[in-house]
DNA sequence: TATGAATGAGGATTCATTCAT
DNA sequence: TATGAATGAATCCTCATTCAT
């Protein structure tokens, strides 16, 4: 990114400016996939987003096949990627980890709404496209152990009841986020995520705790 | 004109005839929907698939938008319509309610998927066109009051623990379900719906019946 | 129209009831035409207009072409029928039958102004229709004798400059009425006929007579 | 973009090619709409007599009203610059420019009898089209003030009868012209426009110059 | 790397007309 | 006589893609 091998240092730098070029092309058809669906986006719109000939987006992505890919990368970088403003200083229990992942769905929400609604779209392309489908299990997996891992933890920790099993509680709060995001993203309704996570939380925790809430 | 309403017959027939033909042209748009989306539909394949002229798929329905409007009309409709084949003989306490409820779900999950594609397809299409927007929280209110009367029942009965909210419990179900629903139709997961339900629902019991699970 | 053969009357009532029928048709198509121009005659429109199916159109006239056919028979007869209210009284010399020929114009104008539009609308068809082209001809043949006619009598009484030739004359005059309808039709001027014809006039009378104006 | 503005030529170049094509594209639609009609003119076939694809035209034009605008345009500027091929040599008295007038008309009519077609279309389409209302109101004032003007020199130079009113005289004049061009393209008539000329204008002189005829 | 120009393959919609009833 | 239903042939327009420069 920054290094600075003088060798082929013209050829590295136009290739940096095309990287620029690709990745703000791909934010462009991202945005427009946010706003009107797989189903309104139009390639010559997203180059003339960024002020560019059609044939020029066309030499940076085959077809539009390829920039949707672009897309897809993007979001899901975008997804792991982006957390709440405070990733939580020091160690943290597996509680307030999960406390931190509803922290961070309700940031993600509030920043950056439309992750939520092209994720969706994604969804649904996923029944058509194979590459979606596996895109999305990949991510959909990575999710889940990580959540898993979080119970597991806290079964550990002896913070949860000692039934709960951590593969269908992970499965379940990822259904549960994603039904979420779709009441929020569709205006119907508007959720108190803080509220949500102790209520949702505290049905896995060991009795103990109950009076915690 | 002048006939002696021989029953109303004639002009019903010819009516009737029209009205099959509509709702065949709806259902073929309907499934073409649930299989390529929203972005996959051509006028044309609808009324191939009928077997008719584009021509007359236009004498029905003035516009592609307005035969959307017909297949979201007809998706709402077998929304509320369809339940589970057992709809519950005699009288039900509330806890049998909400796992009807469930079964059903997962009843028209295996039966009629395309319903919960077409489904999310109008979350994602309602961002965009208020008319669908505003059916679809017509919908939605529905089945939030339909749940929360539910939980109501419950509390009554002194099912649930007293500090259960309906309204939230309610809002959280719904999305719950939302979400399984997308997991489910993109291939991402394959609940067991009657366990998912016992779990759930045992959130919310009072600490006496905790023992039935 | 009320007469009481009783013979055939079943029949003859029901042509009666035909024709009356195609006439409102044809009115309504002429008041498309004036509106909207040829290119904006609809069919579906015509029979919209007068309450029937398009089908029963047809059954009064074979195609369009025969529609039409009838819009141009009306206009020729409405053209030669409606003239000033004051048709003039008892015997008129040559100039007062000019004058009331603008007289009849500006009525004409102001009463019915679609009547010229259409007739210019003919005219540009006529090029392309020799039906039409025909029609057309017989009609300016028949004004054109007419006015002829006048220019004679107006000689003979000794009105007119002796050197006047009857047949430029009336050309003349015609030409100069089309181009004056069509700039009131287009909006484009409102000519005080009055004033017009009087001096139009006058350029062909006689030296004393001169001074009269 | 950071060439050092090689006289603009490439731009050019290109530009001046696209200008071409569009020019040759509005030629095309002229032509139709002479021989058919607005009514006749498919934007297919004038894509079809250049020999390009249809979206190639609409590369050119947005849709068919921008190319009827480009037509519009055309002939207007059409009208204003043909005159006949002599253009009078030195100076010339308002009468001789009177006549030059009547001159140019006829050589018009002769080598572009479509212009005066195209030009009633116009007329017509005015009364629906606001914006080509305004265009020919334009060309027609300009005509209008053109023609007064020459009238106000013919009595500055004591050519015309003193009662002359130039606006009234060059309103009339105008509108003679129109009915003549109407009365020659729809095949009615075939003046011969010296004469009238000749005739028409002898009514404007002073007593003294009808020798002069 | 970038673009203006061009295109083929569709896509929704319109319209005069027909036909069984 | 009158109509609901149906259609074939167009018609305008769109869009991803290509190519010479």
């Amino acid at each position: 990114m920054d290094d600075t091998q003088p060798k082929e240092e013209a050829a590295h730098r136009s290739t940096e400016r095309g990287d620029e070029r690709r990745q703000s092309l791909v934010l462009a058809a991202y945005q427009i996939i946010a706003k009107k669906g797989f189903e309104g986006l139009r390639v010559r719109e997203v180059a003339a987003r960024i002020g560019v000939n059609i044939a020029t987006l066309h030499y940076y992505f085959n077809s539009k096949e390829d920039l949707i890919r672009g897309v897809v990368e993007y979001l899901l970088h975008q997804f792991i990627t982006v957390e709440a403003p405070l990733p939580a200083e020091g160690v943290q229990n597996a509680l307030q980890k999960l406390h931190q992942s509803f922290a961070d769905l309700q940031y993600q929400l509030q920043v950056a709404p439309e992750m939520f609604v092209v994720l969706t779209e994604l969804h649904l392309r996923s029944q058509r496209d194979p590459a979606i489908q596996s895109m999305l299990t990949a991510l959909n997996d990575g999710w889940q152990m990580h959540i898993e891992e979080i119970y597991r933890e806290g079964l550990q920790q002896q913070l949860f009841r000692p039934d709960v099993d951590p593969h269908r509680a992970a499965s379940w709060l990822i259904a549960l986020i994603k039904g979420l995001s779709l009441q929020v993203v569709s205006n119907l309704e508007h959720f108190d995520f803080n509220l949500i996570a102790t209520e949702f939380i505290a049905g896995f925790l060991n009795p103990p705790t109950k009076g915690e809430l």
